[in-house]
RNA sequence: GGGCGCGUAGCUCAGUUGGUUAGAGUACUUCCUUGACAUGGAAGGGGUCACAGGUUCAAGUCCUGUCGCGCCCACCA
């Protein structure tokens, strides 16, 4: 017996219910079943900061589709979930909470801060988990792992040792990208670049004067430097981008080939504002085009510079503080800020005439990922991992196919980034995060790297200091989808989801991993794919993945990311307010073609609630016409009618669709399959025909039958709903679907006879509403129409007169095999050989009609002479597929029938 | 500078390895409110598939070029 659905679908009363139910819902077995193959995913752990917006929604609902479909199916199937602690985004989160204080992190101290920090945690950092809950994911929840879990930390810790025993992780003093505000080393993936409307400014550099008084003379000026004009006499101009750095220069560089400047190579020069004496150097890292050809050398601050001062030899000058405010060697701008010292200086220059053109500059700029502040190239001590020698195996699984890219363009993306990949900056000098586990003796300067705390020196010395910094988040994140169950098992860990014992921990690392896919975003793939990639090779000697899944970037209409910081993003928690997560969901999917950008406006979720809506309804009126003991699994095939027969192999045709659909990851084809199924032929034909025969118990029974395995099918995608209605059928026999089986076609329900047949009753049913509509006949008029059919159809054509009549209101139809033309009648070609002729006296205007007719006539007789050229040409009957040529020929055919037909029927009208 | 993607209906986009008359959602027009659903039903209008060449019996689909838009990477200071 099955239960009532009130008459109101209110996704909030529907939805509200069933996330908990999931997560205590045991989504795997006690037991993993070796001879299963798993399914595995880890989600992309949330940034613990976050808060949901589109792009995590749009993840969740792929990996949720995945994982729920493949339980469905019957595999283990884990989904991982869990969050990383987001070292500078965390920082900075709880450094604003407490300068609301009016404190600063040194104020507190470190231990001080850190437990401000797991305070805050505590607090906030389950929200997202919260929220990917409330749209529906079905994560394995009691796994939920974070990156600072006491075990998680054991492995990074474990890693760090690993490399560096290897050789693979080293300190030195390099150019870095140095966030002022957030105070810190970078990656360079963390400094993205942005272009933005610069200035170029030309400087004046003096030469210094020669001994006898003279200064060299060049011979010749070349054509080249049309544009500048310069005294070559007296100076050497330069061009920068960065006027402030110059504080810090310690020589010019020309490049060696450059004719201009070959007489000034190993002269000096008197750097202005700082009167310091520097000498002009040739290096072939110049570029004679760009600028004057004459670059200003800061070893100190600029990655370039940094080259050539290491090549020649030159003085590396740091000329600012941490923080972006100009030190001590910065003469009298020390004390300004960088940007203030940049003005400074250009209003000094211009005075000493010293300024001889500025140039407006557009040019890539590296912006603090977390806080966007220009970063500064900065020199200073940090800890790297080599990377080249990561990167092999990890191109090489690419390469082979190992790991395949959905889309496959983004294998070049990876491919070019792993192949020119350069050392990984992990060092970070904020507080939250994984502390080094690197120790300095303070007697004899040894560095230790340790697993545990040492206790002393090789020396004897207890004088161990740790080192200060942080590990890169990033160097957690990489071992996620191994970390994340326990690796490297040194001991036992307390893991919250059961009496596990370290044998079995390593057990069902080695069931789960590698695990099946991964879905994530394209500007992940630096920061997370390809160190995942490394990383499992490195330390499992097995791939982490077999494929990963790029799917789009969430755009709004006018094209920009969505992002909180532009204040454009449309909230996940507003739509589901309004709509519904199944809402959100199926709106997201349907547009997210095959990781391509995401356009979002708030009107797409309405499609999605308006089918919600439809689901309801439709379960609603099946479920109040039901009797007592239909289950929707005792069809009598014996029984079945057309239509019977027809929607059951329709569903069959949607269940391959959609199964293929999402096995192929393209989530977009899968949604529209079940769409257009459900609505389009279910409820719009399928139940409307229902409604003739609802007291007979077969139809009862397919049409629970059919609804079920819908609501099965639809799931994956709108797991509130279609669990909310499932749990009201009668006959259910889990306590969600999300456990119960995915649907399989039934060959006993194909039958190719049964659709044809319908195929006619939706040729003459729309026929005749199109008549109706063209003469103004309200759906209540009923019509006389004869059916005019080939004997070998006739059968057909019969079996299906009462659904034509049901459908279309007609009173009288005949079925003949007469091929003449009826008088007064208006004609429709229905099928390639049937006619459908629908009587009307005195309802229309003969000569009106005559004149339609023979339009028609034209028309057809056009394609008719396309189609016969194409017959014509021997090319095509010979080249083209044996199957398309047949088609061509039966529609000519075809279409000589209808012509005649046609032009009797106009002959006919007096 | 290099790489990638996109130009299809008013709008947002699908369109499989080339193969009948290019689809959907939305918007628009007309009609339909007696019990599943107006968050609905029926019918309709609307496309030179950016442009120009080429390959082919056949091109929205493959190739080349042009124009427009977007993204990513890069040490032209």
């Amino acid at each position: 017996m099955s239960q009532e659905l009130p008459s109101q679908y209110n996704p909030k009363e529907v939805e509200e219910k069933w996330f908990d139910l999931w997560a205590k819902t045991p989504l795997l077995h006690a037991e993993a079943d070796p001879k299963k193959k798993p399914f595995t995913i880890v989600i992309p752990p949330p940034n613990v900061t976050g808060i949901l917006h589109m792009g995590h929604a749009l993840n969740n609902t792929i990996q949720d589709i995945l994982i729920r479909t493949r339980r469905m199916q019957g595999k283990e199937a884990l989904w991982m979930p869990g969050t990383d602690h987001a070292g500078i985004a965390t920082q900075n989160v709880v450094e604003r909470k407490i300068a609301k204080e009016g404190l600063k992190r040194h104020d507190l101290g470190r231990d001080e801060f850190l437990k401000r920090v797991w305070q805050w945690k505590e607090e906030h950092g389950s929200t997202i988990i919260h929220q990917l809950k409330r749209m529906g994911a079905t994560c394995d929840w009691q796994r939920e792992r974070f990156t600072m879990d006491e075990g998680y930390s054991k492995s990074v810790v474990e890693v760090f040792v690993r490399l560096y025993d290897k050789g693979l992780i080293y300190r030195g003093d390099y150019i870095i990208n140095w966030c002022p505000r957030c105070q810190t080393a970078l990656s360079d993936e963390e400094a993205p670049h942005r272009d933005l409307d610069g200035k170029l400014y030309y400087i004046k550099y003096p030469l210094k004067k020669t001994e006898d008084g003279r200064q060299k003379t060049e011979d010749g000026k070349t054509k080249k430097q049309k544009n500048i004009k310069t005294d070559y006499t007296d100076y050497i101009v330069v061009a920068t981008t960065r006027p402030e750095t110059m504080l810090g220069d310690t020589a010019v560089a020309v490049n060696p080939t450059d004719k201009r400047y070959k007489h000034l190579i190993g002269e000096t020069i008197i750097l202005p504002l700082m009167e310091r004496e520097i000498k002009i150097i040739a290096d072939h890292l110049v570029d004679k085009k760009f600028g004057t050809g004459a670059v200003k050398v800061t070893p100190a601050h600029d990655p370039n510079d940094y080259q050539m001062g290491k090549t020649h030899n030159l003085e590396f000058i740091n000329i600012m503080h941490p923080d972006g405010v100009l030190n001590e060697n910065a003469g009298d701008y020390a004390q300004m800020d960088r940007f203030e010292a940049r003005e400074a200086i250009i209003e000094d220059l211009k005075e000493r005439k010293l300024l001889l053109k500025i140039d407006e500059h557009k040019h890539a700029v590296g912006h603090c990922y977390r806080c966007h502040t220009i970063v500064e190239p900065y020199l200073s001590k940090q800890w790297f991992v080599k990377m080249k020698p990561l990167s092999k195996p990890a191109i090489k699984a690419v390469k082979s196919g190992e790991i395949k890219f959905y889309l496959k363009r983004w294998t070049k993306v990876y491919l070019n980034w792993m192949e020119n990949i350069k050392d990984w900056c992990i060092s970070r000098q904020i507080w939250w995060g994984h502390r080094l586990p690197v120790w300095y003796c303070q007697d004899c300067k040894a560095v230790l790297v340790s697993r545990v705390t040492p206790e002393k020196c090789a020396c004897g010395s207890t004088k161990l200091e740790q080192d200060l910094d942080v590990l890169d988040t990033w160097f957690s994140s990489w071992l996620w989808p191994f970390a994340t169950f326990g690796w490297p098992f040194l001991e036992k860990q307390s893991m919250d989801h059961g009496p596990w014992t370290m044998d079995k921990q390593k057990q069902e690392l080695s069931y789960f991993y590698p695990t099946s896919v991964l879905v994530t975003a394209p500007e992940i793939i630096f920061f997370w794919v390809a160190r995942m990639i490394m990383a499992g090779l490195e330390f499992m000697e097995e791939i982490p993945f077999h494929d990963v899944y790029i799917h789009g970037t969430v755009r709004d209409e006018e094209g920009k990311k969505m992002s909180k910081s532009l204040g454009n993003s449309i909230d996940p928690l507003d739509i589901i307010a309004q709509y519904g997560a199944d809402a959100l969901r199926f709106s997201l999917i349907a547009i997210a073609a095959s990781g391509s950008d995401i356009f979002l406006s708030t009107e797409r979720f309405q499609q999605g609630r308006n089918f919600a809506n439809k689901i309801w309804n439709a379960s609603r009126f099946i479920m109040m016409n039901l009797k007592d003991g239909v289950t929707g699994e005792n069809i009598d095939q014996k029984t079945l009618k057309v239509q019977d027969i027809w929607v059951l192999s329709a569903l069959n045709d949607a269940i391959k669709k959609v199964t293929k659909s999402i096995d192929t990851f393209k989530f977009n084809e899968a949604v529209n399959s079940v769409y257009e199924f459900f609505w389009h032929k279910f409820c719009d034909w399928y139940v409307e025909i229902a409604k003739d025969s609802i007291g007979d118990k077969n139809t009862q029974e397919v049409l629970l039958h059919v609804l079920k395995r819908s609501l099965l099918l639809l799931s994956p995608f709108m797991p509130f709903i279609t669990d909310e209605i499932s749990s009201k059928l009668p006959g259910k026999t889990n306590e969600t679907i999300a456990i119960a089986n995915w649907p399989v076609p039934n060959k006993a329900f194909e039958n190719k006879a049964a659709v044809c047949a319908m195929e006619l009753v939706f040729a003459c049913v729309f026929a005749l509403r199109n008549r109706r509509a063209e003469l103004n006949l309200l759906p209540q008029v009923p019509l006389h129409v004869r059916l005019s059919t080939p004997e070998k159809k006739k059968k057909a054509a019969e079996s299906v007169v009462s659904l034509i009549k049901h459908l279309a209101n007609v009173a009288e139809l005949d079925v003949t095999t007469l091929k003449e033309a009826v008088p007064n009648a208006l004609s429709s070609l229905v099928d390639k050989d049937v006619h459908l002729d629908l009587l009307l006296e005195g309802l229309v205007d003969p000569e009106k009609e005559k004149a339609r007719l023979d339009k028609q006539v034209a028309d057809l007789v056009k394609q008719l002479r396309s189609k016969e050229v194409m017959l014509a040409n021997k090319e095509f009957v010979k080249k083209a597929p044996q199957a398309v040529v047949e088609k061509e020929k039966e529609r000519t055919v075809e279409l000589k029938n209808t012509i005649g037909r046609l032009k009797e029927v106009r002959n006919a009208f007096k």
